[in-house]
DNA sequence: TAGATTGTTAATCGATTAACAATC
DNA sequence: TAGATTGTTAATCGATTAACAATC
């Protein structure tokens, strides 16, 4: 692995859409697969899907194709997915009920650790064997079941301050679903996940096509 | 407004976020920004967002700055938010359920006009006014509310067929949430929001950070 | 007028596409 | 061997950053 050159963001976020296409490619069945066809499944060109795995190594065969079974646990490893990262999902309303009901996280690799809320109707309750908790224990609970991404999904006026709380217990990433900005120190990674900015593309591009 | 211009996609995803902040810049009070208040606020540079605005027009006061309420109009404008889009949310399950209950879209001027779902228990529920109509009806009912926008939160084995439904019935636009790619005609804009992006790409750079 | 800040042009940087040699 | 398909280099395209003239 060429770990000197710095991989392109829109590489990254490319390399998940390839691994779901590629599992669901092996559950039909398929061994062997071309950048051609892998392509066409996913709408990408097959030129772009041999330069993104060409930064991590040379997984296929030449004249032949890529082993679905051996790309998926390659990029697999490339993203991280086999080391079964725990969360914390902190606000339990409508989107963080949502998210912690969200299937697919197991599927790769991800285990929900903790919930946090500050509504006493929400403490205690059960969720797939997780209990919610209030958030005074954040710290504690983070540390006692080292907890490495904190998932924030708090109203906007919240995020910055349960940001730190997560940071000081020492989530090195987050997931922010909160439609605003938080500071944290380099160290810590932070992913956007701003829904009213596709709604909002969404009704510029309506607006220009005929 | 320069229509010849083709307008990076980027700049289009940065727009909400300008328009975000200016509005609570303006319930601070303040009445004039500069880019460089702007920028500081948002984490992007000040060019970044003068060439950005640069691309429809001439918005700001040179010497002086951007007045906060002409300037969230003209983004407002630009990005459409002043159509009122009707909206139908197709799946109301965890995820249906939140974004059916997501506040912000109201305030950015989209207004929930549908929902629809197969679930006996879940047809017939009135959530804020709107009440949960059985699939079978979605054409009959997206022509006669002028539903602009479809939502996808289905499972992803329904999402095509439901997609498939919505183009018939008329909708310009698709949201679509499920991990999937959808194939609609190209008169239909589609926005992928995949949540399982994020977090993969948060795993990988955890990977790599020290 | 002097200071500030935009809008725009030029320079740089990065990502995608095209082409093709290597090789299974 | 002939056909197919990768991995990689070169060419193009697009987006960001830097610089500065215009002007409030």
């Amino acid at each position: 692995m060429k770990d000197q050159i710095i991989i392109s963001k829109a590489t990254i976020d490319r390399l998940p859409l390839y691994y779901r296409t590629l599992r669901r490619s092996q559950e039909e069945g398929l061994e062997i697969i071309s950048s051609e066809e892998l392509g066409h499944r996913l709408g990408v060109t097959p030129e772009q899907i041999r330069k993104d795995l060409a930064a991590f190594g040379q997984f296929g065969k030449k004249g032949v194709g890529y082993f679905v079974r051996e790309l998926i646990r390659n990029i697999g490893e490339i993203l991280g997915l086999d080391r079964k990262w725990s969360f914390a999902v902190v606000g339990i309303g409508h989107l963080g009920w949502a998210l912690v009901h969200y299937r697919n996280f197991k599927a790769l690799g991800f285990h929900l650790a903790a919930m946090f809320d500050v509504n006493p109707e929400k403490i205690g309750q059960d969720i797939g064997g997780v209990i919610v908790d209030p958030i005074e224990r954040i710290e504690e609970i983070i540390k006692e079941r080292n907890i490495n991404i904190g998932v924030i999904a708090v109203p906007q006026s919240q995020a910055q301050a349960v940001a730190d709380r997560l940071v000081g217990a020492g989530v090195r990433g987050i997931w922010n679903f909160a439609p605003c900005k938080i500071n944290v120190p380099e160290s810590v990674k932070v992913v956007n996940e701003d829904l009213s900015v596709g709604l909002s593309s969404l009704s510029y591009y309506l607006g220009r096509m005929l």
